[in-house]
RNA sequence: GCGGUCUUAGCUCAGUGGUUAGAGCAUCCGGCUGUGGCCCGGAAGACGGGAGUUCGAUUCUCCCAGAUCGCCCCA
């Protein structure tokens, strides 16, 4: 048999996992310090949700996975995390509002593969449910200058507007313009001014000049109904690493209900921030383990000082292919593992161990309570 | 989903209508169980799949699959 992944997916061996996980850590650590809290939801749900037609709207549907199950329900795997929101939503009434939520879980879409773009991947959802309030689309948006550093754009664009009106007034308004500017002109010919409001409150909130207001900007997902936002890494290949936007109407639509649940959130990319940050070529290790032991016939003894250090809560790894100490030591090397433990005779007979920094080279003979503090 | 380009070892790439398809890096073994970033020796490992043309196809043609670039669409 040939082996052979399913089209569009990926394998991440342990050097690129670890980016990942590092990438997905401090994503979760920023959502977190912003007030959102963790929901998990499962990957498959009943094909009615997801085909609803408040839920992602036609284009998504064509690249939904379908299935079945063994009694012939309609199963669908999820292509985002915002439409299980609103079902988890609606099945909770009695949720303290504002929901505020985060997910970091995998999605799927039977669509293209290109660079950037795959069929299994990882998305990052912080929404606010309960709000109407301009203010949560700030706080949304703020999250990404919190995760980029710097060298992001965020491009804001409100959904009020039709595309002829868009494409009437693009090229007053493109090219050139402050923000500011790109309101006023609008204003002149917009008779609605309720979406430029809105605009005009974000960029208040946010104060960050990075954050730029583009009329042009479209969204593929129908269910979005007011402001929607892009995130734009600069001078990066990879260009779009998250997207979102204001739904207010689909998590009442779905239940059918006439309760409002004013909703916004954006979404990250895990794996599309992963590989710009590949493009960066950015020096990560390639293993998790910080102290490797290299036993001179002292397998036993070696053993007990492993049991140790993993009590220690350091993790370490030792030979157990018996090879010489030149070979443990290439193999220490190769996997970038900062320390090694020698431990013969010698060192046992002084009940102390020899410790060699990789980097440096420089050893040192201390006890293994020493340890604990490195 | 449409069009272009591509597919030879784990990776990067040579090469050929004709006996046994090469290299570098990586892997494994040995030199070498008291000291790595080296060195030396060795082993293992490949023509994406199918049909056709041909005495003979990895090489030419077609189809399929997969990669990639552009368009559409998207995270």
């Amino acid at each position: 048999m040939k082996l052979e992944r399913a089209k569009g997916t990926r394998d991440f061996p342990p050097k690129e996992k670890i980016i990942r996980d590092y990438i997905q850590d401090t994503i979760k650590a920023v959502f977190e310090l912003y007030g959102f809290d963790p929901l998990e939801t499962p990957i498959l749900e009943r094909f009615e949700v997801l085909s609803s037609k408040y839920a992602g709207g036609s284009e998504i549907l064509k690249e939904t996975f379908k299935l079945k199950d063994q009694g012939s329900r309609e199963l669908g795997l999820r292509y985002d995390l915002t439409v299980p929101l609103a079902r988890f939503v609606g099945m909770n009434p009695n949720l303290k509002m504002p929901f505020k939520r985060y997910q970091i879980e995998r999605v799927f879409r039977d669509g293209p593969v290109e660079k950037g773009r795959v069929r299994e991947f990882y998305q990052c959802d912080a929404d606010i449910i309960g709000s109407s309030s301009m203010m949560a689309d700030a706080e949304c948006i703020s999250l990404l200058y919190k995760l980029g550093e710097s060298g992001v754009t965020k491009e804001l664009k409100e959904k009020g507007f039709d595309k002829k009106q868009i494409d009437s007034i693009l090229k007053l308004i493109l090219i050139k313009g402050s923000n500011q500017e790109k309101i006023k002109n609008l204003r002149k010919t917009l008779k609605d001014q309720s979406g430029l409001d809105e605009v005009e409150k974000i960029l208040n909130y946010v104060k960050n000049t990075e954050l730029i207001f583009d009329p042009s900007l479209a969204r593929g997902l129908a269910y979005y109904t007011g402001p929607i936002f892009e995130v734009i890494l600069q001078n990066n290949e990879i260009c779009s690493v998250g997207g979102g936007g204001r739904y207010d109407d689909m998590i009442s639509n779905l239940l059918e209900s006439n309760q409002k649940y004013p909703a916004t959130g954006i979404s990250f990319g895990l794996d599309r921030i992963y590989d710009a940050i590949q493009n960066e070529k950015r020096e990560f290790q390639e293993s998790e383990v910080k102290i490797f032991i290299i036993p001179i016939k002292t397998a036993e003894e070696s053993l007990e000082i492993l049991k140790k250090l993993r009590l220690y809560g350091i993790n370490s790894d030792m030979d157990i292919l018996d090879r010489s100490i030149s070979k443990n030591l290439e193999y220490a090397n190769s996997k970038k593992i900062p320390y090694v433990l020698i431990l013969g005779p010698e060192e046992l007979k002084q009940n102390k161990v020899k410790l060699r920094d990789m980097r440096t080279g420089k050893e040192k003979l201390i006890k293994v309570e020493e340890l604990k503090n490195l």
